[in-house]
RNA sequence: CGGGGUGUGGCUCAGUUUGGUAGAGUGCUUGGUUCGGGACCAAGAGGCCGGAGGUUCAAAUCCUCUCACUCCGACCA
């Protein structure tokens, strides 16, 4: 191995070259995803449902553990249901699809196909909440949301997109309020233990939060070419909803209240996210936690007497993992890029030359080094690498989210930075509207990414306006 | 929704300028030799050229309309 840094995928274009077209062509090369028929839809194909599937575990698995309860709700929503709340119908109308017709008769009333199902728990809610002891619903569905969306592309953006949203009802505002937190912070861990994805956390400005949200916490991650992508949002709705809808229940001390409300929601675009975050030239690198495959077993000279005896009996001892052993008649070589191209984290290659020395050789997917290993140690070295695997990914994600960020004191430095540099940018705002409309407009496309949190003012005054300012933003240009 | 690009065997594309009835590589199938970084030889199968209409003796090629994908904006998870 002269070169570890070789390019042996040709198929794919260098991310250096044209981001876009790399990130097409990893989708497809790795076999996660196919065009269908149905505009702006896209089919999941085994390999990437599979991706989708773990995280929907993991997720799961946080989820239940703080007592939320999985429930399923209808896929349309009557108009005059979504109409309800007004800033939410005024946000989701103009990417609603409708159904008019059913069967060869239209319809009384035309029916949304969900985007989103605040409207739909709200109506149940309504019927099932009654006392304070009725009090918290903590909610989850898993299901897919059509978004009429007018440019699409594969995870990042899709007309209909699987996801979970949580819903859950509060007596308190305070209590909905820390629900809000809690799960935001569910996905900051998600993000950073399970997909290897260190992110920025904070709060959406007013002109960026939900429609119909008091308000919109995120995630942001940073992709690898400095392009923000939310991640995830969780919204405090107040009681907004609830006077909306007239959902009360009667307290202890005998008065009708109102109670509170907390959505939050995590896509299929979390696998963008791992794509452009963790991804290189040679394809996509998966978390060991979400990868379908974690160890992928490729036996050298698979013909030779007692080599694929060998790689059976290896795989058996690493049952605990997702293991592949690979002995179809492809070259180890095409096997090698194959699996690179997949992400799969470990590979795991023994020949008769091991056997004999009663070893085999580990490749890290991220540093593609190989290290020579003893059968006896076989479980813990997997599990180590496993492990550096992962760690290796967090800290080079960390390392250009750190190294893409940027703080601009006035406007000139901050147009100076957007231009020229992709990431994100640090600086203070004054609060007001009309400078994130203005940065948008001259920066073409720069937006408020979030107020973060656990970030210390940087200067007194805004970096748009020079008055003074309010907080501290992190700006950039998004998916 | 505005601007660009592309649609030709499964995939990547040539052929379109100058109409003459479809080609390469790769993949696939079968057989053999190989096998520790995308192996090689041989023989095969597979496309009425995105769709509709038009011009013409003749259309992948020219004209009109349409659909899809893709990139760049605006909108959004």
């Amino acid at each position: 191995m002269a070169d570890n840094n070789k390019k042996m995928v040709e198929q794919i274009t260098s991310m250096d070259v044209d981001f876009a077209q790399w990130y097409t062509d990893v989708v497809k090369k790795a076999e996660l995803m196919d065009y269908s028929s149905v505009k702006g839809c896209m089919i999941f194909r085994p390999y990437g449902y599979a991706i989708w599937e773990n995280i929907q575990k993991d997720l799961d698995a946080r989820f239940k553990a703080l007592g939320h309860e999985n429930v399923y709700m209808p896929m349309f929503i009557p108009e005059s249901l979504l109409q309800r709340e007004k800033d939410h119908v005024e946000g989701f109308a103009p990417e609603c699809a409708w159904v008019t017709i059913g069967g060869e008769n239209q319809l009384s009333e035309k029916l949304c196909v969900r985007p989103t199902s605040e409207t739909l728990f709200c109506e149940h809610f309504k019927n099932v909440i009654h006392s304070y002891r009725d009090l918290p619903k903590l909610y989850n569905q898993w299901c897919s949301v059509v978004r009429w969306e007018k440019t699409t592309r594969p995870f990042l953006r899709t007309s209909e997109f699987l996801w979970q949203e949580g819903h859950t009802m509060h007596a308190t505002a305070e209590e909905a309020r820390a629900e809000t937190r809690r799960m935001l912070k569910v996905y900051e861990d998600f993000y950073l233990e399970s997909l290897a994805i260190p992110a920025i956390t904070g709060q959406k400005t007013e002109k960026e939060k939900f429609a119909g949200a008091e308000e919109t916490y995120t995630i942001e991650p940073m992709m690898h070419n400095g392009v923000a992508l939310q991640g995830g949002t969780s919204h405090y709705f107040g009681d907004g909803f609830a006077k909306a809808f007239d959902i009360t229940y009667t307290d202890a001390d005998n008065t009708v209240k109102y109670p509170h409300q907390t959505s939050w929601g995590v896509s299929t675009r979390s696998i963008g996210a791992i794509i452009m975050t963790h991804g290189d030239d040679n394809g996509l690198i998966l978390p060991p936690a979400i990868a379908p495959i974690q160890v992928v077993i490729i036996p050298a000279a698979q013909h030779k007497p007692g080599v694929l005896e060998k790689a059976t009996e290896v795989k058996d001892r690493l049952s605990k993992y997702r293991v592949k052993l690979d002995d179809s008649d492809q070259s180890a070589g095409w096997k090698f890029s194959q699996y690179e191209m997949k992400g799969v984290p470990v590979r795991l290659e023994i020949g008769p030359r091991d056997i004999e020395n009663n070893a085999c050789v580990l490749v890290s997917r991220v540093t593609r080094e190989k290290k020579f290993i003893s059968l006896d140690n076989l479980e813990a070295e997997v599990e180590a690498m496993l492990r550096q695997v992962h760690d290796e990914l967090v800290d080079r994600a960390a390392k250009n989210l750190a190294a893409k960020t940027y703080e601009a004191h006035n406007f000139e430095e901050f147009t100076d930075i957007a231009e020229h540099k992709p990431g994100y940018i640090k600086a203070m705002w004054c609060g007001s509207v009309e400078c994130e409309d203005k940065i948008k407009d001259v920066t073409g496309g720069v937006k408020s990414r979030c107020i973060p949190f656990g970030m210390e003012p940087i200067d007194t005054v805004c970096a748009c306006c020079g008055k003074p300012a309010k907080k501290l933003v992190v700006w950039g240009r998004q998916y």
